[in-house]
DNA sequence: GCCGTTTTCGGCCCGACTGTTTTCAGTCG
């Protein structure tokens, strides 16, 4: 039983509770215990095998019990007996938006409702209508929500959200030229018209700040919904005109402060307002996690503030803070970027100042793992590089499919030939960058390379990847990944897991195993930088990190466009605290000749 | 159920919006 699957028991644990109207902190304990379980890099059994779960922040006697319970035996006699005591189905129930433990345990109780297909039937029936609390506009909602719920199941790619959020964002940057009719003051003083002055916006105060926030700003792999914070003198203006964007297909809400609209593609984004002096500290506060503030604002509680999206205070009174930087040093801390925001030990680290000093996207000296129209790109190869250079790198690392790729047009011994001979013209004609013959090499069901040594001779580097039989059992996927990491031509371990986010698990290996074994052999591990995959998961660089293994940020691109994901793997490596000497592609093209020259023989 | 440089018991972050209500509960972040 690996983390996952306790964490997701724990928080089905925390769910029945829930409904089941326990104790708020009892349900709360749980959730942050799957939240702990799930986010740890370490595997779990690791704990229970030295006996430390206690030691680990948030996990009590309760907790220990029943992981422990659960690795030993695979089973725990507390969760099987609140299942019994309700229908599986329910819980899916609180994944739909306007519906939380009360309502959802009225459903049941009521209507014996026990899951989501249940509960469309008797929304459309009018069932709703007959119990106490609900109503037409309630009952509409969650039909709607339902609706939404089949067709998203509520999570987007962080790249599908970027895209909305900057089309968005330009949108309402707008507003700052428009300038909205006078507004006079209700009483007019006809006699003395010289007074009457209007208080309406001027040109260009509209908006005074605006900024992403929520998750996206913290670049989660994947979001649940777009977040914007606006300072403003206006605040009616402000929301008439983002609940109006042409792109809105539905009105959630909208007040004084706080909008929340979906957009046609499914996204929902919320908005809220503030005046210009509260802005630093609400954009601390919607940045989130939820975990790290609650864990923050219980320290400032302790030292004696008060924090909330207003302010800081000391009893009434405001501390000013012009920025985050500021509070956070109001509060004793160092300053904690967004992505580490996480409550996964940032506080503790910025306490004591040994936060890690992040990876930039400028850091990224060269690429790898490129593709053309040699297998499955859509871009020539001369394309690739031309881009590649324009972009400033100043090596690229062309990498097509090896030959067992058919379903990517893999490449034969003869048309890797023919690549090469071109690759030898390309060299001539792009001065500026320097151009690293390679191949993504699958890695066969016994862990072999796809091609012989001699073959293999002929490449500056070899990414291994595997693209076939994901379904292995844990144990003979990670001697086949081991198996393929002992090769002495391989350079990097490509998209390690395989998942495809929101689509796609990856397969199951035993990740203390293929750390020690990258290790050993020095073969870096890719953060394949595609949006789809983000892959090696920041919740497990750490571990490589502190193994001192190197990362390599790769596009995995097959279009030229495509080059351009290293931004998203760059904000994943900061997620999980990579520094620059920690990835591979910071080197300089010399130091890469070197490495890579080393490496071959 | 968890936690403690005020506490081993008594707290546990805080505020906005909606819908169904005549003063508030539920949900969300």
């Amino acid at each position: 039983m690996d983390n996952k699957e306790i964490a997701r028991i724990l928080e089905a644990i925390a769910e029945l509770l829930e409904i089941k109207g326990e104790n708020p902190f009892k349900v709360r304990a749980y959730y942050n215990g799957a939240r702990i379980v799930e986010g740890m890099g370490q595997d779990i059994t690791d704990y229970v095998e030295k006996d430390a779960l206690r030691q680990i922040k948030g996990i009590g006697e309760g907790l220990a019990e029943k992981i422990k319970e659960l690795v030993k035996t695979g089973k725990c006699k507390y969760y099987s007996e609140l299942k019994k005591s309700l229908p599986a189905g329910i819980l899916e129930l609180l994944d739909l938006s306007g519906l939380g433990p009360k309502r959802a345990k009225i459903l049941y109780e009521k209507l014996n409702i026990k899951s989501i297909a249940h509960l469309q039937r008797a929304c459309e029936k009018g069932k709703l209508l007959q119990l106490e609390g609900f109503g037409e506009k309630l009952q509409a909602k969650i039909l709607e929500s339902i609706k939404h719920y089949n067709r998203f199941k509520g999570y987007f790619l962080i790249s599908e959200a970027l895209e909305e959020s900057n089309k968005f964002v330009a949108y309402l940057k707008k507003l700052k030229e428009i300038i909205p009719p006078p507004v006079y003051p209700p009483k007019a003083d006809q006699a003395n018209p010289l007074r009457n002055r209007p208080f309406g916006p001027k040109t260009g105060d509209g908006i005074i700040r605006i900024e992403v926030a929520g998750s996206l700003r913290r670049h989660k792999e994947t979001v649940h919904d777009i977040d914007i914070l606006i300072s403003t003198k206006h605040h009616g203006a402000i929301h008439e005109a983002f609940t109006a964007y042409p792109q809105v297909s539905q009105v959630l809400a909208k007040g004084e402060t706080k909008s929340s609209v979906i957009l046609r593609s499914g996204i929902q984004v919320d908005l809220r307002t503030v005046s210009d002096m509260e802005f630093p500290y609400a954009l601390y506060y919607f940045t989130g996690s939820k975990e790290h503030n609650v864990a923050v604002r219980t320290i400032a509680k302790r030292k004696g503030f008060k924090i909330s999206e207003y302010g800081i205070f000391k009893g009434k009174r405001l501390i000013p803070c012009k920025n985050e930087a500021e509070m956070f040093k109001v509060l004793g801390l160092h300053y904690i970027p967004p992505e580490l925001r996480e409550n996964r030990g940032e506080i503790e680290a910025a306490k004591s100042g040994k936060l890690p000093n992040l990876i930039e996207r400028k850091d990224i000296k060269g690429i790898f793992h490129v593709h053309s129209t040699y297998s499955d790109g859509v871009a020539p190869l001369e394309d690739m590089i031309q881009r590649a250079e324009a972009l400033g790198y100043e090596y690229v690392g062309i990498s097509d499919h090896s030959q067992s790729a058919s379903y990517a047009n893999g490449l034969s011994e003869e048309r890797l030939k023919k690549q090469h001979k071109e690759l030898d013209r390309l060299e001539k004609k792009f001065r500026k960058i320097r151009i690293f013959r390679g191949i993504e090499s699958d890695i066969l069901k016994d862990g072999a390379l796809d091609y012989s040594d001699r073959i293999l001779n002929t490449f500056d580097f070899v990414i291994g990847s595997i693209h076939s039989r994901f379904g292995m059992i844990e144990k003979e996927m990670t001697k086949r990944i081991c198996n393929a990491m002992s090769h002495p031509r391989i350079t990097i371990l490509g998209h390690p897991t395989g998942r495809l986010l929101l689509s796609r698990e990856g397969y199951t290996f035993d990740y203390g195993a293929i750390f020690e074994t990258a290790k050993k052999h020095g073969v870096a591990i890719e953060l394949n930088a595609n949006p789809r995959r983000l892959d090696l998961d920041w919740r497990h660089l750490g571990e490589a990190k502190a193994k001192g293994i190197l990362l390599c940020i790769n596009p995995d691109a097959h279009s030229v466009d495509g080059l351009n994901d290293v931004a998203y793997g760059v904000g994943i490596a900061r997620k999980g605290w990579l520094e620059r000497k920690d990835v591979l592609n910071t080197m300089s093209v010399s130091e890469m000749e070197q490495f890579l020259a080393k490496r071959k023989s």
